[in-house]
RNA sequence: GCCGAAGUGGCGGAAUUGGUAGACGCGCUGGAUUCAAAAUCCAGUUCUCGCAAGGGAGUGUGGGUUCGAUUCCCACCUUCGGUACCA
């Protein structure tokens, strides 16, 4: 019987699923395991190769945990909210929702057809109303609760209202951005709307100012992604930041936690280090600084006190709410021209800008808290209003920028630090002792921190404080394909919450997608939506795409449960995910938001775990590899015809080049010969006029002239001779002017790349040509003339006839050609070789080019495999024998190297154990059916339909799915000997094979005696012997 | 700029705790089989000098630690991911 995957595959997809095999229930009976893939986006595009990568990780991890006797959920689902569905919509007026489904629809086929075993009876869209409901759920819970400080976690408004009421703010151990000071009276006396206001500050989820990229000519709010070089993306229009109100989730009151619990998981450090820089926990000092002549004071944040004597200036971000207030009516035109300036610069530009600082005096000066000196208050945009206090006390002594701004703006450096005892210290190193400060003086810097800090407390300027980089997550996003926010505005403006009964808040069907009138979503266009029952008026921003992914996991567990977003006995059973895999892409975004939305359900008691992710691996990325031809450019024909036609048939008649000097014109024909008194010319039968002004002047210098074409040259293009043989006969001839008009087409000559090199490099242009018709960097030239880019093509090919491409690593896509669909590699090698040949690229975590030629490799593998269990007549022929000590020894090999390399997660080097274990079961001709069974277990999870028919082929029952899996037993390994490389000064010059006990002291008199190593040593003293047992020998001398 | 990762033959990669650098596979070269091709099988394949025996060099670059470094330390170069509204 022949290994045929197609008819196998399709065999054992239908058995599978018609014994729905990868159906999970709860099992008490069963430890759980929880594997997750990270939630894919269905784009328009469909799968690359490069996208099933994590997911044929994560399924052969499942199978081999179901084999180990794990209830293993494992789940799939689609992230469907999104930008890229709207800016379709926009353009083609099809509606997200149709072209979502279609996405999805063609994601679920490329994934089925790679036989992943996940349980799709709890697939969730995020888009679906049923599952956005609950996300619409915890957006109110977010709303109604703040973070106690004292308890460290969530608490219900109602409760912080209660404080309030009784004892005002002083009382309340809340976490909030802004200071608030008032009493239970004060608080009473509120306006409605004040308290709205003043609770805000509370809770987790809040309306906020951000500034956004907007484009005024489209309209509307732009994506960082959309925005290039301060100008839309699409069109090229102005960009600038624009504050706007927005909804924001309150991420800094968990701060703390998200760092701290970073320690319990078994994430990689490099992950934990951004999770843990993102965060950016620092500890320093808020210090307020008074304003000369004004009742104004700036407060400040720094990581720094003990460099206050060194604070020379003072340093506001632009959108610092003091600096229209700062600002001296002489400085108005300078501040003004500048605020215009830093809206045009994108965060990015203003942090990555180290070189030249940029900023503009307010005219206000500041008093120094400890000096009483008048300091100048400045603006730049260097300082960000969202980082610290948005504004700093500047040390060009002790910060980098500070100094570059002092150097550019003139101002004062004082010298605050002495680090003559650390010469290698660096400006920003916590190092050397205070001079030139005060009550600072002498003492070391670390001192200094304590002393400062102290002192500003003591003055009452300010305090100790704790900053994070973190920064509140904006969740507002002015878009239609979004979660509605559930929430609405009465006439004063107070937010009003819906009620738990009244979700889903479903999104309106829409025919126009543009922006909507003042920088609003598309919602706003849909005024009966807009308007509630009760005459509020619904919010039209929506959710952002991490709102339906930060919490997706937990809703696999209970999937279809209508009454709650998942069940106490589905969480009490799954807890948390085991193992999460995906690309380091989303290591600080979707992995902060997911961790801190699980930890608020924890607070909430609907989770019973603080972290949502135990285990995660990254994958790294599979890059594109192009291939690109070669077009020849007008100068090539030129150069072509003088290396296959002159140099090689015309050698010995004194071809030259002929150079001005020979005409007065400024122009020249190409070649001339010294034996007679033909001139030849190369040139696009189009130039007539260059032709006719050519022809002028030869025949003036009384030369007789031969136009070749560079479409002559081209249609004739592997086939010199032709050309050769025209020359010859206008040589021979009398006639005065040859040119032979081409007809009319307009073609294009590809050189092959390996003859690249015989011209200039200028010769050619380079594009990419589509990777689908290149085999081995070698074009089908059959296949490519039937494709728009070859249509009228000619390619010079090589001696071998071959026309040969150059490649390059990129970024696969479709504006590269060179994607590559999973369903193509699945039509000719089948599934089970896809998921192998994937894994046997390389190590999970790393990028790497995806290069199809590779695959016949594990074709052959498969083949062989196959081949093990079937005779040259192609019937199973096994043997029910006990097993060879050296069978056994090959197996359990493999064994031990597959099952260690699983739980490594090294799947590569698993599929290299098991062409090893083939490859030698061959040589010794096993045909041991106990054997064979114990490998196609191992194979199973790998490559699970060649498993399941040899299995079946073999005699056994459905399925092999379903078999524990082999156990390692180290006494096949056992060697009584063992080859030792013998080196000198560690460089391998000698193989000695030694008994495994033998002692030290007899492997070095062996070693030593080896007639290679005595000749090496040529009566050399050797000063030591290594022995290392059971690993080599090294003689020093 | 900042944070994180990665650089090993022609190519993808292996070397698990500092111990034989290049496993396994692709490609290439030669051979067998075949009318021929595909497929299959066998042998070779880091570079370099050499007919060979054998020698030298070699894991991005430069330095260091060590009997011994792809592995540890320092500095640098290049590429990739993220950088808060792509997902």
């Amino acid at each position: 019987m022949e290994y045929t995957p197609g008819f196998i595959e399709a065999k054992w997809k239908q058995k599978w699923k018609e014994a729905d095999i990868y159906k999970v229930e709860i099992d008490r009976s069963k430890p759980k395991y929880y594997i997750l893939d990270m939630f894919p986006y269905p784009s328009g595009a469909g799968l690359h190769v490069g996208h099933p990568l994590g997911y044929i990780a994560t399924d052969i991890f499942s199978r081999f945990k179901r084999h180990q006797g794990y209830n293993v959920l494992h789940p799939m689902g689609f992230d469907a909210f999104g930008l890229p569905a709207e800016q379709y919509a926009i353009q083609t007026g099809v509606m997200p929702q149709i072209s979502t489904e279609q996405n999805i629809k063609r994601y679920r086929e490329q994934l089925d057809n790679l036989s992943f075993s996940y349980d799709w009876s709890r697939s969730v869209t995020t888009s679906d109303p049923a599952y956005y409901r609950w996300t619409q759920w915890i957006f109110i819970r977010l709303y109604e609760h703040y973070f106690n400080t004292k308890e460290n976690k969530a608490k219900p408004v109602s409760e912080l209202i209660e404080v309030f009421e009784k004892s005002g703010s002083e009382q309340a151990a809340a976490f909030s951005t802004i200071e608030d000071h008032f009493t239970a009276q004060q608080w009473k006396a509120f306006s409605p709307k004040q308290k709205d206001d003043v609770l805000m500050h509370y809770r987790l989820a809040y309306k906020g100012q951000a500034f956004v990229n907007w484009c005024e000519e489209l309209g509307t709010v732009l994506a960082n992604d959309e925005v290039k070089d301060g100008l839309s993306e699409r069109g090229g229009y102005p960009v600038v930041q624009r504050p706007m109100e927005q909804w924001f989730l309150r991420i800094t009151a968990y701060a703390d936690r998200l760092l701290n619990d970073l320690k319990t998981l078994e994430w990689t450090d490099a992950l934990k280090s951004m999770q843990e820089n993102w965060i950016g926990k620092s500890e320093g000092a808020q210090v307020f600084f008074k304003i000369k002549d004004s009742e104004e004071s700036i407060e400040i944040f720094t990581t720094r006190p003990d460099t206050i004597f060194g604070a020379s200036f003072i340093v506001l971000a632009p959108e610092h709410d003091l600096v229209e207030k700062l600002v001296t009516p002489e400085q108005q035109h300078t501040v003004k021209n500048y605020l215009d300036y830093a809206k045009t610069r994108s965060e990015r530009e203003r942090i990555s800008e180290t070189k030249q600082v940029t900023g503009a005096f307010t005219g206000a000066y500041a008093v120094h808290p400890f000096t009483g000196e008048s300091i100048p208050v400045w603006i730049s945009d260097y300082v960000l209003k969202d980082y610290g206090a948005g504004a700093i006390m500047a040390v060009p002594a002790g910060d980098l920028r500070d100094h570059a701004f002092a150097e550019k703006f003139s101002l004062p450096i004082i010298e605050i630090i002495d680090r003559s005892a650390h010469p290698k210290a660096t400006i920003e190193d916590k190092l050397g002792t205070m001079i030139n400060s005060g009550f600072l003086n002498g003492l070391e810097v670390k001192d200094a921190i304590k002393m400062a800090i102290g002192e500003i407390a003591t003055k009452g300027i300010g305090k100790a404080k704790v900053n994070f980089r973190l920064r509140d997550a904006n969740f507002s996003r002015q878009r239609y394909w979004g979660e509605p926010f559930p929430v609405c505005y009465d006439e004063d403006g107070i937010c009003h919450p819906l009620s738990d009964t009244d979700l889903p808040l479903m999104l309106p069907e829409l025919e126009d997608f543009r922006p909507g009138a003042g920088s609003q979503s598309p919602l706003a266009r849909v005024p009966a939506w807009q308007s509630t029952r009760e005459g509020y008026r619904r919010e039209t921003d929506t959710m952002p795409g991490f709102a339906g992914s930060s919490w997706y996991f937990l809703r696999y567990m209970d999937a279809c449960n209508p009454d709650e977003l998942v069940s106490h006995e589905a969480i009490d059973y799954w807890q948390n995910v085991d193992l999460y895999v995906g690309g380091t892409e989303h290591a600080v975004g979707h992995l902060m938001y997911a961790r801190f939305w699980h930890k608020f359900l924890f607070d909430l008691g609907i989770v019973n775990t603080q972290e949502p992710f135990r285990k995660l691996i990254n994958q790294g990325m599979i890059q594109g590899r192009s291939n690109f031809v070669f077009r020849a450019k007008e100068n090539f024909f030129e150069e072509y015809l003088k290396i296959n036609v002159l140099d090689k048939y015309f050698a010995d008649s004194g071809v030259y080049r002929l150079t001005e000097d020979e005409y007065d014109e400024e122009f020249c024909a190409d070649w001339a010969f010294k034996s007679n008194d033909l001139v030849i010319e190369v040139v696009s039968w189009k130039l007539e006029d260059k032709i006719e002004r050519i022809k002028g002047a030869v025949l003036k210098a009384g030369k007789r002239l031969l136009i070749i074409t560079n479409e002559e040259l081209t249609m004739s293009i592997n086939h010199p001779l032709v050309i050769a043989e025209k020359i010859r006969t206008a040589i021979d001839g009398s006639e005065n002017f040859i040119f032979d008009k081409s007809e009319e087409i307009d073609s294009q000559l590809y050189v092959s790349y390996n003859l690249t090199g015989n011209y200039s490099a200028d010769c050619f242009s380079k594009i990419h040509v589509d990777v689908n018709i290149v085999h081995n960097d070698y074009l089908d030239i059959d296949a490519a003339v039937a494709t728009r880019q070859f249509e009228n093509a000619y390619f010079l090919i090589d001696d071998n006839k071959q026309f040969s491409c150059s490649w390059e690593v990129e970024k696969m896509s479709k504006s590269k050609y060179n994607v590559v669909n999973p369903d193509d590699m699945v039509a000719a090698y089948g599934a089970d070789c896809f998921r192998m040949y994937e894994m046997f690229l390389g190590p999970i975590d790393q990028a790497k080019p995806w290069d199809t030629k590779g695959i016949d490799g594990v074709a052959k593998f498969l083949r062989r495999l196959w081949s093990l269990f079937f005779d040259e007549n192609g019937k199973i022929q096994l043997s029910d024998t006990e097993p060879t000590r050296e069978e056994l020894k090959i197996l359990h090999q493999c064994i031990k190297k597959v099952s260690e390399e699983v739980e490594r997660f090294s799947f590569n080097t698993c599929v290299s154990a098991f062409m090893i274990c083939v490859n030698d079961l061959r040589r010794i001709e096993c045909r041991n059916l106990s054997v064979l069974k114990d490998l196609l277990k191992l194979v199973s999870p790998f490559a699970p339909h060649i498993a399941e028919e040899l299995w079946e082929q073999s005699g056994e029952a459905f399925s092999v799915t379903l078999q524990p899996y082999p156990v390692f037993d180290e006494k096949y390994l056992k060697e009584d000997h063992i080859e030792y490389p013998v080196c000198i000064n560690g460089k391998k010059r000698a193989l000695l094979l030694l008994p495994a006990d033998m002692d030290k002291a007899d492997a070095e008199k062996q070693a030593v005696s080896l007639p290679e190593i005595t000749k090496w040593l040529d009566g050399t003293p050797v000063k030591k012997v290594i022995v290392v047992s059971g690993k080599m020998i090294n003689i020093v001398i």
